[in-house]
DNA sequence: ACTATACTAAATATTACCTCA
DNA sequence: TGTGAGGTAATATTTAGTATA
């Protein structure tokens, strides 16, 4: 570790998610699957100049939830007590219902055609499903609410197949409720629900498919803003422990000063580990840091750093 | 062990709606 | 005021992986 290494800096990456075994929740057990945050996430703290880019330019939100950030073994519980995984972090409540459409039910061309069941020529699976429980489609559109509305011709009827329809302000408001208690519907719950709202249950699945979505994406926006305070903060340290190394060796080649010089205590743990490093306060005032000590101490600080555990 | 089925996440496409020039 | 472009959100489809019977 050179003179060289003294400016090197932290960049950060992060992902996360769950094993894939945890994915799948049994549809019969969807209390489950409620919202957990993702029980990891993943860290790379890599040594990156800051003399050539800003520490915060290290980590990017990515579009869609693609994750830039590389966080490695890294546990939501290991961020800080502060970290709220899910639900309102920092004003944001991920789980809320986005801000309700305005009035989409009075929409005008809501009326329109059955939704799709179009293009997908083949899809055996799907088509059996189709098939099997979306019978009552074919014209019957979602909401009652709507229903008033399927007179005006427009609408995307048959034409040219499929024709998205936004759901009513109470479909969404309900199917936000039942997402906030049950985040995977198990069938029963599937059928009652689209019984209830007039949906296809198909409908139903693909709403609460695209709201964990949506949750998800949301968590990753707040986790990756979290974690880039975080960078920044180790960012922050790691240069102020640079520069005090610089000051110790400056120091050093004074030895009139240097003799006189305490401790310095904010070198005596690793503010990423938190292993006390070998000049610590109790290495005593009277021998004061040796070359090899203060080595140790800088390797200690320049690899990579491991988070708190 | 193999297969069929069902479920999910992720990626992507499509559509609706909003804003602004 | 009307309109078209661009952006964003919502809804739908496809694909691949996994669990389970």
């Amino acid at each position: 570790m050179g003179e060289g290494d003294d400016d090197e800096l932290l960049s950060l990456s992060l992902s996360f998610g769950r094993s894939q075994k945890a994915k799948n929740v049994p549809a019969s057990s969807p209390h489950s699957a409620s919202l957990a945050p993702p029980p990891f996430l993943e860290l790379n703290l890599l040594a990156a100049g800051h003399a050539r880019g800003g520490p915060s330019q290290n980590l990017q939100l990515a579009h869609r939830g693609a994750v830039i950030c590389n966080l490695q073994h890294l546990r939501h519980s290991d961020l800080s007590p502060d970290y709220q995984p899910l639900q309102s972090v920092g004003g944001i409540d991920v789980n809320l219902a986005p801000p309700p459409p305005p009035s989409y039910a009075e929409d005008e061309n809501a009326a329109s055609s059955p939704n799709s069941t179009v293009s997908s020529i083949s899809a055996g699976k799907r088509a059996e499903r189709e098939a099997a429980g979306d019978n009552e489609n074919e014209g019957e559109r979602t909401s009652c609410s709507r229903g008033s509305d399927d007179d005006d011709g427009g609408g995307g009827d048959g034409g040219n197949g499929r024709k998205k329809l936004r759901l009513s302000r109470e479909q969404s408001m309900v199917l936000e409720e039942m997402f906030k208690e049950y985040s995977t519907l198990n069938p029963k719950q599937k059928l009652a629900l689209a019984e209830q709202l007039n949906l296809k249950p198909r409908q139903v699945e693909v709403w609460f498919q695209n709201r964990r979505a949506r949750t998800k994406l949301k968590q990753t926006e707040v986790d990756c803003e979290y974690l880039k305070r975080y960078c920044e903060n180790l960012t922050q340290e790691n240069r102020r422990l640079q520069k005090e190394v610089q000051e110790l060796r400056a120091l050093k080649h004074s030895p009139h000063l240097y003799m006189h010089l305490n401790p310095p205590t904010t070198l005596t743990m690793c503010p990423s580990c938190e292993r006390i490093a070998t000049l610590s306060t109790t290495t005593s005032t009277a021998s004061p840091m040796g070359p090899a000590s203060l080595q140790a101490s800088l390797q200690m600080c320049q690899r990579p750093l491991n988070l708190p555990h």
